[in-house]
DNA sequence: GTCTTCGTGATACGAACGTACCATGAAGTT
DNA sequence: AACTTCATGGTACGTTCGTATCACGAAGAC
């Protein structure tokens, strides 16, 4: 056998490669050869490591979601380990909005595979239900701790707002990518919307 | 010359024919054919009357759009003429939520055209930064008259609140649409949003 | 009554797409 | 040494797409 090469590597690759050229030209105008040229190999080879190219986008899908994990869990460590739940909450909804190449990318794909989802249906069971739900949960446990630990404005409801921050900032997310709003603006209404949840100087660092 | 037919009306209906497919199937699944089929006319009558596709998306954006809004005044009319700004509010943002068949469609098919104008330049310029900036205008200067007349709570922003809760439905409506949410709970996340800024019963009927 | 123009149909064309097929060299196995 | 198996390249096939072309009937103009 030749090189004997490892396929979980490869498969990265070309599905990196799916994601960069989704980024620059839009996930309904990639086909299989435009991910073969990225990928700088030939088309066989996507076809070998990926037999269809339904196969392909679902596991483009996954990828792109445990890249966006990875964001997320390196802004928290850059927050600091003893960081109160508004500075946690704050790096994961700043992770989300489109300031760098690689988060606008992560939007702009992550949208096109929502819409795709509505009518294509072996796109719709994926983790598109899965790990949205997980950040809600993930968020609204942080806002009722941080209710608890009572730094929070009175009459907040730590699962409509955990829900309304996460539609808000895919909302403002959207808007800076068609170039109506710029990032820098999108967090500061973001900073705003969490003012009226917090108590005034509430939430940084716990010490 | 045969039955000297009215243009306008005619893409009219080739226009609809195209949002309902469109939102039957995803706006990327929509072909010429399609479209005639869907009208009920011959692939020629489609190129007839839009020269090109792109001409033919273009035209079922503003459609779109135009459409949005009269539906939008059609339930501030319901409203009744002595509504007070939060009724408005209401009534403006909950349009925009995918409740019934037209709504959804909208919803599908806007987010559609969104996606679509990050890579193709033809659609970038179009009515999509015009007329939600319309919508943020309109919504600033309600909130700035509600705040004016002491019917919202301190430390309320027009502007930022006014983009928040266009978001905020945005993000509501795609969750919704991908059937992550009902329309029931986005509502209620929005009635809450919205208890966040207005004042405890102020805001309904000015009377 | 001819003639031009408008509306409409059928069909053809070239490109691009996803997929399938065939070939071949390189590395193990026996 | 013979043989199998893996990785890879090249290319062809059938379909579908947007667009272009050809054709023709029906209505107003002169």
């Amino acid at each position: 056998m030749p090189k004997r090469v490892d396929h979980a590597e490869r498969r990265n690759e070309i599905a990196q490669a799916l994601l960069r050229v989704a980024g620059r030209r839009g996930l309904h105008a990639v086909g299989m050869r435009d991910v073969a040229a990225e990928a700088g190999v030939s088309l066989r080879l996507v076809q070998y490591y990926f037999e269809t190219k339904e196969k392909l986008l679902l596991y483009g899908l996954q990828r792109l979601a445990e890249g966006f994990g990875e964001r997320v869990a390196a802004r928290l460590r850059a927050a600091g380990d003893g960081a109160g739940p508004r500075a946690v909450i704050e790096a994961l909804l700043m992770t989300s909005l489109p300031t760098d190449e690689a988060s606008r990318t992560f939007h702009l794909v992550y949208t096109s595979y929502a819409v795709l989802s509505v009518t294509d249906r072996a796109l719709a069971g994926q983790p598109f239900i899965k790990d949205p739900d997980a950040a809600e949960d993930t968020l609204a446990e942080l806002l009722r701790q941080a209710q608890e630990a009572d730094l929070t404005r009175p009459g907040v409801d730590p699962r409509k707002e955990a829900i309304g921050l996460l539609a808000m900032s895919a909302g403002l997310g959207t808007s800076v990518l068609v170039g109506q709003r710029t990032a820098r603006s999108a967090a500061a209404v973001l900073t705003h919307q969490l003012d009226g949840i917090f108590r005034e100087g509430g939430g940084g660092a716990p010490a």
